[in-house]
DNA sequence: TGAATAGTGTCTTTAAGACAGTATATC
DNA sequence: GATATACTGTCTTAAAGACACTATTCA
């Protein structure tokens, strides 16, 4: 289940695939703090993950771009299918959604219409450098904004639940393969880096430890440069070792901390 | 995409979600061979991993677990999400194999019917034990076999592909969790599950070292019962600890071998 | 007693984990 | 020179990995 996105036109339900939706838990990191894009369709006062229905010549991977790309103006987006969710209970949301989505349009949509119609959640994460996203609005999601991971607003659906299911299947994969390049910008320091795994894994970790590690599967390059913030010591520039990133992506590699 | 199952009614199609197929790859382990149960639905001549409809008043996986008994008579099976398909492309098979059903079947069927639709795989793998599954045939699916995963016959749309993604995924699923359970009988030897673990992984693994590391963690119980097997000394039987077991598949464990 | 498979112990090497003092930038 | 953060090296402990001989069954 997911939102109703105002690009959507009611009238032409066939170029859609029925019973089927893609939600995509977009999520950022800034501010030392993981976030995560999410939109509020109105008329509802209750918040739902990024996500829409799927155009029946596409792939499933390019409907979840195409959503993407209308919500963060981000092409390329990195993303990953990590569960699929299809209880069969719709539960009250849908039933007041549909009464006050017919109340605020002015129309008379049937209970049955496919739109209201049970639906089976395709479930995507997508990880983004969050200072290269610009939030896009639409006349249905007014709202469109990023929210901590922490302090969630009230969910809409069992979007709640995806939100946690995704964090946790990220939490998976960062054990067998590197992340960040998406996350962070291009260039970033070792106490940033560091900062971003305590945060998506929820634990301090030791810096010598951290960084002997990265640094001994060779992902990162050090620049000749330093980034000034503050009255303190300069901490140095990195960038990810694409080459050798990409290879540990398709192979794995071993990053337990 | 998936096979059509016999117990379909064609006139009631209003009973089962459109454009979304379950599919199984039910793996079994029989004579130190990774087993997958196929079945080929007639008329056609390609074999298709065991998978059918959506009602719309069960959960996806209830689905699964429908499905999963019409072919092996096994309740409560171990089922692990892995993937889902959803190209746009539906290949040739889905046309011939419309042409060969209003054929086989005397009917005429339009090519744009829901049964003939693009549809979105969502991809299940279960494990089973060999001796246990009772397989089931039906009038459209008349033949429904086991077949060496290293030696499979023409498969139907991508379900070659699938039945690979599904493998990949169980190889890194047991590196957290432990597996066996579902594919050994309940008293089973040292060297049955080592060539198990074997079998999967695909590599030969020191049986010194494996058996460390498998009573390190706890999840084996000697028994006082050995197997006779020929002229040769006689391995000891043993079971999951299966309180721990347990314990390990919801918190994980470390078994990479 | 020979053939076939089961079962077990030690050493080496590598990685993990714990730990604290020096360096640098700015005010 | 006070403050705040960056940076680095060593020791201890645990696990991984390599390796080969003895034990048991039965034909």
């Amino acid at each position: 289940m997911t939102h109703k996105d105002s690009t959507i036109p009611l009238s032409d339900s066939e170029t859609y695939l029925k019973n089927v939706t893609v939600d995509n838990v977009i999520l950022g990191y800034h501010d030392k703090e993981l976030k995560v894009l999410l939109q509020k369709p109105l008329p509802f006062d209750k918040w739902t993950v990024t996500g829409g229905y799927i155009k029946s010549n596409e792939s499933v991977e390019e409907s979840a771009e195409r959503i993407a790309f209308s919500r963060t103006g981000l092409k390329n987006i990195f993303l990953q299918q990590f569960q699929f969710f299809g209880s069969a209970q719709r539960g009250l949301d849908i039933v007041q959604y549909h009464e006050l989505y017919n109340q605020s349009t002015q129309t008379k949509i049937p209970k049955d219409h496919w739109l209201f119609d049970r639906f089976i959640s395709l479930g995507f994460y997508s990880l983004t450098e969050f200072s290269m996203v610009k939030v896009q609005k639409s006349s249905i999601n007014q709202d469109c904004q990023w929210w901590s991971i922490n302090e969630l607003p009230p969910m809409m659906f069992d979007h709640k639940l995806i939100i946690e299911a995704a964090l946790k299947a990220l939490r998976l994969h960062m054990v067998h393969f590197p992340i960040g390049y998406e996350l962070l910008p291009e260039k970033f320091t070792l106490p940033e880096i560091q900062n971003l795994y305590e945060t998506i894994l929820g634990k301090t970790l030791d810096n010598r430890n951290f960084t002997k590690k990265l640094m001994k599967n060779g992902i990162l390059i050090k620049l000749k440069e330093t980034k000034k913030i503050g009255a303190h010591r300069s901490p140095w520039l990195y960038k990810f070792d694409k080459e050798r990133y990409d290879d540990y992506l398709s192979t794995g590699v071993d990053l337990i901390f």
